[in-house]
This record gives structure tokens, C-alpha cells and sequence, in this order.
RNA sequence: GGGCCGUUAGCUCAAUAGUAGAGUACUGCAUUGACAUUGCAGGGGUAGUUGGAGCGUAACCAACACGGCCCA
């Protein structure tokens, strides 16, 4: 086996399994608490990127939180997705060539039940395959008994408030799916259309009033022809009645300032039955209101002959030809609007007359908007705060009875003459009807579902076992963050903030965290038409979870689109790679990880520096954690361990290591080791996988003791400052001294001799006692004291001048021509101190700290250049 | 029509108003032991435009341009 590459994929199948043989992802008791719920994908769904993004960083807050003495609960489930899990069924049963309604209700259910129980476990294993750390022994299901008994609960309670209610409205009707669906299911789509100007003949006359209309089938439907008050063009014509063409009806002709003059012809068909704007038209003007569809979009019994039983589309073929014929089309212009589609079938939806269910979602929206207002609930960022309000603000009834039957099925039963009973069963319905009616009487269920949101606005507290006082409930609620996408916070996130607040009296959640929608490299949103679509479970195959997790949380800044690209996903996939080698030469060098622990009264300066920088990263990550900020905290940890453990303080470290100095070896193998463990514990949160495989490798679990995803992050305040700037002054001076090679030309390879006959003492002393390290790193063969009496070439570190001399010939010409482009550079910066300074507004107002700072600035500088100066005129 | 957001290196993005950074890509060099999924070094920015407040701005204000999203 070799150990020098990083193998995920032997890895990530065995660590999760070890996970969850150890249930490490159940609540451990504590007094803190930490608690969040998944938002439920849908049963039907597959993992796509958005919820790579979202879980990932529920995952890294869940596993930091429960290692650090929280009880933390990531509560999982899916919701059954009513719409899309029933046609689904359907589709396949028809492959079979059984319908829904041959099975009947009942046996249709067991059918989806079926469907359900056999793949609705698809999605949950790919989260799992995405290291998600959710207590899976809680897994919920919108449609589980105890989550059924809740929307019941609420239905019926928010019935007897009088918040919800039955109403005979326009709704908009899905043809294909033959069923209501809300507005926000709801999706304007921009289309090019064409606007037919038809003119509809005045009664007794041979004038007529032209309209114009993209929809010219629903004319079948029309019920007044409305004009603004304020048009005078159409003065003469108000009162008077106009006979649709085709239909022979009369209808009157009003004025409305709904008709805009500008619009059109200025003078608009109103078919109440078939628009929003037309319907409160109607109402304003009590027309008549004339439905001339059915349930699937086809022309009904209410339209002349010819027209009847036709297709919409093909109705509006038709009644084109008629239209021409019969000379009613004065023209056809060409149009880009908007046409509203349904999300889930993609078809056109219709505005429709039907009686539906609706919650008061007005009155329900007062307390939820209290509960932002007053900060019980903040969203991060801040700004989608306004989002949430504007559309709280403008809030209409919500249309939650859908004409399905996978679902939850309404608790409405109907007596004899129609009168509605709501109870939580049909005994207390039946109880209530004797009642009422003073006998027994038939009752009879109504028929439709509930809209899946309506299940899903109680998940933060029915998942807990709501309505029962469960100790979940007690510990859990309000839920500590909210992680979602902002495409939902209509739909979902505010919903679940007005049942909270209605049924518990308290917020649903602390926070909401609110991230971008994950799109392709070129900023495009990923779809299966575009072909752009990027399957996180093909990256995961290919380069890792923790890799893809690491890459979506280092994009996961406020406020942006994360545009992914793979190579970002094969560059964090090296990160891993990284740091499975660091632990590769710490082994090797007997770093040993059997009793990790802090070393005590540490000398060597690298040590002092690594647990500095150690102590330092890790706040800052945990700060940048606390305010949502992945991007950063990704940035911070990524940075520390590839660059300042691997490049520096390991490199550094080989000199110690390879001395004789037994009780430094010790030291650096005691701290190395540390220092690392800790690395592994900070990371474990973001890749979890090879933290951990690393973790048991080394024996760190102390055979099941000490688990990794229960190590507490390091409370540590350790700084030494002294050492901490000594080794970066180290790494300046021996990347000064690689530079000014690399500048001359001079093979890195190659060694140096270097004099300190120009330097102050404190610098001297500096470069003693680290001398070792200075000569090994930065390749020199000899500190002089004098200078030698050859060829040299000057450079200027930290104010300091030394001269180099190099075993290869190097050009006179070129170290002149290297140092005068140093002199350049610093007298531009110089110029733009002294711009400054000369500034006397500057020099009055200016925080003296910061006027200080620009004249030391411009006094090194300048010492600077004197420097490069004198040695120029040496050569 | 109303609202929100964005415009910084070739690309993707950071940065309390006080000397513009990272990742990646690119260029040169290195290679006998942790790692080529590597190391070292380097080039690359008139910060969308215009105006304003301010000692000082990429950052604040205003207008415009371009791009994106949400609602109607």
C-alpha cells in the first residue's frame, strides 16, 4: 500500500459506517443546546448541488456545536411531496397501463406507500455519502403518523379561529394536474406571444369597439368590455352594447379604471371567470361570470357548438380561422409577456372559479412579522430581512386544499345539505352533526389534500413530537438556526415562523442562515435543459466529499451565487492530500501520537511561534463560524495548515529534527504532534472524513475513548510574541534571500556566503541563534563577520544591508540593473508618502497614530535607498 | 411598474475608510525522502462611469451604465 497519496474512496464508505455504528450522531446531554432541522427535500428528489451547499453547512455548525458541549440535535426527514411523488405514481402505473381511478383512493395510497417505502430512501443515503451528521433514528417523514396528527391538530384549531375557511374564488388551476395550487407555485415566465386586436361589433350600428387580447378563446367567456372613465375616446360608445363576434352575446360596455388607455386599443374584454384583474372587475361592476372550461382545460358546455369539448389551444386555433373569417381581426402584433406556468407541470396555468380552502394568512402573519421585527429572529445577512417583509406586508389568503390524493386528506365532512364539520376524526364530526341536525346523518369527508407546505410550515415542531409535551419540544424549540436557501423563504420559511409563532408562541428559530443558489462556473443557473448540471455525487465519486464540501463552504461567502468549477473542487481535493502527508512526516519522524498533550515550558522559538499561530487561527475560525462565515473560516484554516504548518513550520522543523540535539527532537515531536491533533480537530468539522480516518490511524480514539467528533476545539490564550515575530522574521529574510537569487538568476540550489559586517547588533544576535535554521532554509553556507574580498552583490532586509557573495559568476550589470529597479519602486512609494505628508490637512486631521506611521514608513524607506545607493557606487 | 443585489487581477471571489489580497490560471526555476494532488520565485489591478461629502475611499452619498434576481 503506498502512503504517500490519499485514497478517498476506501475511506469515506468505512468512516461513515463507523459513525453510525458508534451513534455518534444521537444528542449527547449537555446543558447547551444546539438544534437544527433539515430543510426536508422532497421524497422524489435526488441530491443535487444546492442541497450539497445547504447540508454541508448545516453539517460543519451541527458538528461543531456537538463537539464542543452542546447537546445538538440535527433533526433529518423528507417531505412527501404531493404533487410530484402522486404523478410519479401515476406515470408508473400507467407504464403498466392501470389507472389511478380504476385503483380507487385507497389502493392508489398503498401504491404510493410502496413506491415510497422502496426509494424514498434514495436521498438519505446521498446525504450520508455527503458525511451528514443528522440523528438518523429521528428520521422524519411529513406524511409519518405523528406528523399527520399535527396537521390535523392545526388544521382543525386554525379552523375554529376562524383562520381558516372555505371560499368559492379564482385560484389558479393547473389543467394537467387538475388541481389548485397557491401563487407561489406560481411561475411568470417571459414568452413571446402575439396581441390579437379584435373588433367586436356595436348593437344597432355598424360601428364597433376594438380589444385587444392574447387570449382570444376566452372571449367565449366575456361579460362587458370596460373603457377608462377618463378616455374620451369612447365617450359615445359607454352604455351601450357590443355582440361578441362568434358567440352572439351582448355585453355591455363599461367604464373601469382598470382599463388603462394606454394599453392596447384602450378598451379591454372582461372575462371574470378567467383573470384576477377581470374577476374583481366583475365584481366592482356585478357582471355575470361565465366559466368556459373544464377541469383539464377543455371548452365546456358553456360555448357555442363548434367550440365545445376542444382543447384551449386548439379553441383558440379555431376561433382565429372564425375570427378572420368573419373579418372580427383587425390585427395581430407580436408581443413578449409574461404567462404564468405551473412549477411542477410546466403548463399553463389558468385562473379558475372553484371552491378551495384558504388560511387567513393576514392574521397569521402578524406575530410572525413581530418576531423578526423584534430580533427573536435574525436573518443572516441582515438584508433578507426586507425580502421576507415586503412579501409578509402584501400577504394574500393562501389556497391550501389541492385536488390530489396523496396527501394529507383535509378533516372537513359534509352533511346532507352541505354544511361543513371539522374535528380531528369523523366521530367527533359525526358527534357534532347529531348535534346540529338532531339525529344521525350520513356525513360525507371532503375529498381534497392539503397543500404539502402547510405540513411542512410545523416541521421545527412537529418532527420534535409536537403536539406532545416531548422532551424534544422542551430542549429543541426554537431551533438554534435555520440553513435554506433564500428561493424558499416565501414559501417556506415564512410559514414555518407564522405556525411556530401561532402554535408555540415562540419562533421557530434563533437565526437564519440564508445562502446562494449554487450555479456553473459561467454564473448560469444549473438546469437539465441547459445541460450545465454538475452531480455533486460525480464529484464526491471523483474527488472526494470533504473536497466537494470544502469547495462549496470556501464559495459560501454572504450575498453571492456561488459559481462552481471543478477545478476549485480538485484543488481543495490536494488540501486533503496535503495534510494525509503532513501526518505521513510526522509519523515518519516518530512524532508520537500516543499521549498528545501540550508540551510543557517549551524553548525552541518555532514551537513558540506554531502554538501562537495554532491559538490564533483557531478564534478566528471559531469567530468567523459564529458569524456564518464559511468563505473565512475555510480561508483562515486552509491557509494556516498549508502554508504556515506544512511550508514553514515543518520545513523549519527538519533542521531540529535532523540535529542531535535529543531533548529539542523531543520537544518539536511533542509539539508537532500537539499541534497537529489540533489541526485535525479544527478541519473536523468541514472534512470529517479524512480527519477522521487520519484520527483512527493514529490511534487517537484511545479504542473508542476519545471520539474526534467529540474533541472540544482548544481553549488555549497562548501568545508569545517575541518568538512569534522572530519567525516571521525568519521567513522575511529567507524569502528575501530566494527573491533577490531568483532576480539575479542564481539557481535556488546553490549555496551563499553572506556578510553581517553592516548590520546593527540586535540583528546579529538575531541570525546567532538561529543560525542553523537560517543556513539550512535559506541556503547559506557562512554568516561573516567581515566582508570577504570578492564580488558581492547588496540587499536590504528589514533596514538592514548585507552583502551576498555567490559561487557563480553573476553579472555586474544585472545586480545593477536589479538594484536600480529596487530604488524605483521604493521612491514611487516614497513619492506617495510625501504626497501625504506634505498635505497639511492630513497632518492636522489625521489620527496621529496613522501620520506617525507614514513618517516611520518614509524614514525606512528612505534609509533604504541610501542603502542601495552606497553599494551602487561600490560596484 | 415596485423592490433587492452586484460590478475589484485572465477567471472565481475577499478585505473595520489609513501601503488593494487569496484561490486558481499563467511564466520561470527546482526535483534522491512527507507530498508533482509538490516546492521556490515572478508577472498581472486607472477598482463600471460621473459628480459630491471627507485629511484620506474599492468602501460613504447621488446619478448614470451594465448584469442578475424577486414581486406585480
Amino acid at each position: 500500500m503506498s502512503f504517500d497519496k490519499y485514497e478517498h474512496k476506501n475511506v469515506e464508505n468505512k468512516i461513515y459506517d463507523y459513525w453510525e455504528k458508534n451513534h455518534l450522531f444521537k444528542p449527547k446531554e449537555n446543558s447547551k443546546k444546539f438544534s437544527i432541522v433539515i430543510p426536508p427535500p422532497n421524497v422524489t428528489g435526488s441530491l443535487h448541488m444546492g442541497h450539497a451547499l445547504n447540508n454541508s453547512i448545516q453539517d460543519v455548525l451541527t458538528r461543531f456545536h456537538r463537539m464542543n458541549n452542546y447537546e445538538t440535535l440535527w433533526q433529518p426527514g423528507t417531505d412527501h411531496a404531493g404533487i410530484a411523488t402522486q404523478a410519479l405514481v401515476e406515470k408508473k402505473l400507467a407504464k403498466n397501463g392501470v389507472k389511478k381511478n380504476d385503483l380507487g383512493r385507497e389502493k392508489f395510497i398503498d401504491k404510493v406507500w410502496e413506491w415510497k417505502n422502496e426509494y424514498g430512501d434514495i436521498i438519505i443515503n446521498q446525504l450520508k455519502k455527503l458525511g451528514c451528521s443528522c440523528d438518523w433514528s429521528r428520521n422524519a417523514f411529513t406524511m409519518d403518523e405523528n406528523l399527520s396528527k399535527s396537521v390535523i391538530k392545526v388544521f382543525v384549531d386554525l379552523y375554529n379561529k376562524k383562520l381558516i375557511y372555505k371560499a368559492k374564488k379564482l385560484v389558479n388551476w393547473d389543467v394537467v394536474l387538475k388541481t389548485a395550487i397557491s401563487d407561489l407555485e406560481v411561475d411568470q415566465r417571459e414568452v413571446n406571444s402575439q396581441l390579437y386586436y379584435i373588433n367586436y361589433p356595436i348593437e344597432n350600428s355598424d360601428k364597433f369597439i376594438t380589444i385587444a387580447t392574447t387570449r382570444p378563446e376566452t372571449m367565449l367567456g366575456d361579460t362587458a368590455i370596460a373603457v377608462n372613465p377618463k378616455d374620451d375616446r369612447f365617450k359615445d360608445l359607454v352604455g351601450k352594447f357590443a355582440i361578441i363576434p362568434l358567440v352572439k352575446r351582448k355585453i355591455k360596455i363599461i367604464t373601469d379604471d382598470y382599463a388603462d388607455p394606454e394599453q392596447g386599443t384602450g378598451a379591454v374584454k372582461i372575462t371574470p371567470a378567467h383573470d384576477f384583474n377581470d374577476y374583481d372587475v366583475g365584481i366592482r361592476n356585478k357582471l355575470e361570470v361565465i366559466n368556459i372550461f373544464t377541469p383539464d382545460g377543455k371548452i365546456n358546455d358553456n360555448a357555442p357548438d363548434p367550440y365545445k369539448g376542444l382543447d384551449r389551444f386548439a379553441a383558440r386555433k379555431l376561433i382565429l380561422e372564425h375570427l378572420e373569417e368573419g373579418k372580427f381581426l383587425e390585427k395581430i402584433e407580436k408581443l413578449f409577456n409574461k404567462v404564468p406556468y405551473g412549477d411542477r407541470s410546466n403548463s399553463i396555468i389558468e385562473p379558475y372559479l372553484t371552491e378551495q380552502w384558504f388560511v387567513d394568512a393576514k392574521t397569521l402573519a402578524i406575530k410572525a412579522k413581530e418576531v423578526v421585527n423584534n430580533g427573536k429572529t435574525k436573518f443572516f445577512p441582515e438584508n433578507w430581512s426586507k425580502t421576507y417583509f415586503q412579501w409578509m406586508n402584501n400577504i394574500e389568503p393562501w389556497c391550501i386544499s389541492r385536488q390530489l390524493w396523496w396527501g394529507h386528506q383535509i378533516p372537513a365532512w359534509y352533511g346532507p345539505d352541505g354544511k361543513i364539520f371539522v374535528a380531528e376524526n369523523e366521530d367527533e364530526c359525526k358527534k357534532q352533526a347529531k348535534e346540529f341536525y338532531s339525529k344521525n346523518v350520513e356525513l360525507k369527508r371532503d375529498e381534497d389534500v392539503l397543500d404539502t407546505w402547510f405540513s411542512s410550515g410545523l416541521w421545527p415542531f412537529a418532527t420534535l413530537g409536537w403536539p406532545e409535551k416531548t422532551p424534544e419540544v422542551e430542549k429543541f424549540y426554537p431551533t438554534s438556526v435555520l440553513v435554506t436557501g433564500f428561493d424558499i423563504i416565501f414559501f417556506w420559511v415564512a410559514r414555518m415562523i407564522m405556525m411556530g409563532t401561532q402554535f408555540l408562541d415562540k419562533e421557530p428559530f434563533k437565526n437564519i442562515y440564508v445562502h446562494a443558489l449554487v450555479r456553473d462556473e459561467k454564473g448560469q443557473k444549473m438546469s437539465k435543459s441547459k445541460g450545465n448540471v454538475i452531480d455533486p455525487l460525480e464529484l464526491i465519486e471523483k474527488y472526494s466529499a470533504d473536497a466537494l464540501r470544502f469547495t462549496l463552504l470556501s464559495m459560501a461567502s454572504p450575498g453571492r451565487d456561488v459559481k462552481l468549477s471543478e477545478d476549485r473542487v480538485k484543488g481543495y481535493r490536494n488540501f486533503l492530500n496535503k495534510i494525509w502527508n503532513a501526518n505521513n512526516f510526522l509519523t515518519q519522524n516518530k512524532c508520537d501520537f500516543g499521549d498528545v498533550k501540550k508540551p510543557e515550558n517549551i524553548k525552541l522559538t518555532i514551537n513558540k511561534w506554531v502554538l501562537s499561530e495554532l491559538v490564533k487561527v483557531k478564534n478566528d475560525t471559531e469567530n468567523s463560524l459564529k458569524n456564518y462565515r464559511f468563505d473565512e473560516a475555510a480561508k483562515i484554516i486552509y491557509q494556516f495548515v498549508w502554508h504556515s504548518f506544512c511550508d514553514w513550520y515543518l520545513e523549519l522543523s527538519k533542521t531540529v529534527l535532523n540535529s542531535d540535539n535529543e531533548e529539542d527532537i523531543k520537544e518539536l515531536r511533542q509539539t508537532s504532534a500537539y499541534v497537529f491533533k489540533e489541526i485535525l480537530i479544527i478541519l473536523h468539522p468541514f472534512i470529517p472524513f479524512v480527519t477522521e480516518e487520519i484520527w483512527l490511524n493514529n490511534k487517537l480514539d484511545k479504542e473508542g475513548k476519545d471520539y474526534l467528533m467529540h474533541a472540544n476545539w482548544l481553549k488555549d490564550d497562548y501568545h508569545e510574541k517575541k518568538s512569534y515575530d522572530e519567525i516571521n522574521n525568519i521567513i522575511n529574510f529567507i524569502t528575501s534571500i530566494r527573491s533577490f537569487k531568483n532576480e539575479l538568476n542564481i539557481s535556488p540550489g546553490s549555496f551563499i556566503e553572506i556578510s553581517t559586517a553592516n548590520i546593527n547588533k540586535e540583528y546579529k544576535n538575531f541570525l546567532s541563534s538561529n543560525e542553523n535554521i537560517m543556513k539550512k532554509n535559506g541556503r547559506i553556507k557562512n554568516f561573516h563577520e567581515k566582508d570577504l574580498d570578492k564580488p558581492s552583490a547588496s540587499i536590504v532586509i528589514s533596514g538592514e544591508l548585507f552583502k551576498l557573495y555567490f559561487d557563480e559568476d553573476v553579472d555586474l550589470n544585472m545586480i545593477k540593473l536589479t538594484l536600480e529597479k529596487k530604488i524605483t519602486k521604493i521612491s514611487e512609494e516614497m513619492k506617495k508618502i510625501d504626497v501625504r505628508l506634505s498635505n497639511k490637512s492630513f497632518v492636522d486631521r489625521a489620527p496621529q497614530n496613522i501620520v506617525e506611521q507614514e513618517k516611520s514608513n518614509f524614514a525606512n524607506l528612505e534609509k533604504d535607498v541610501k542603502k542601495i545607493e552606497l553599494t551602487l557606487k561600490g560596484l
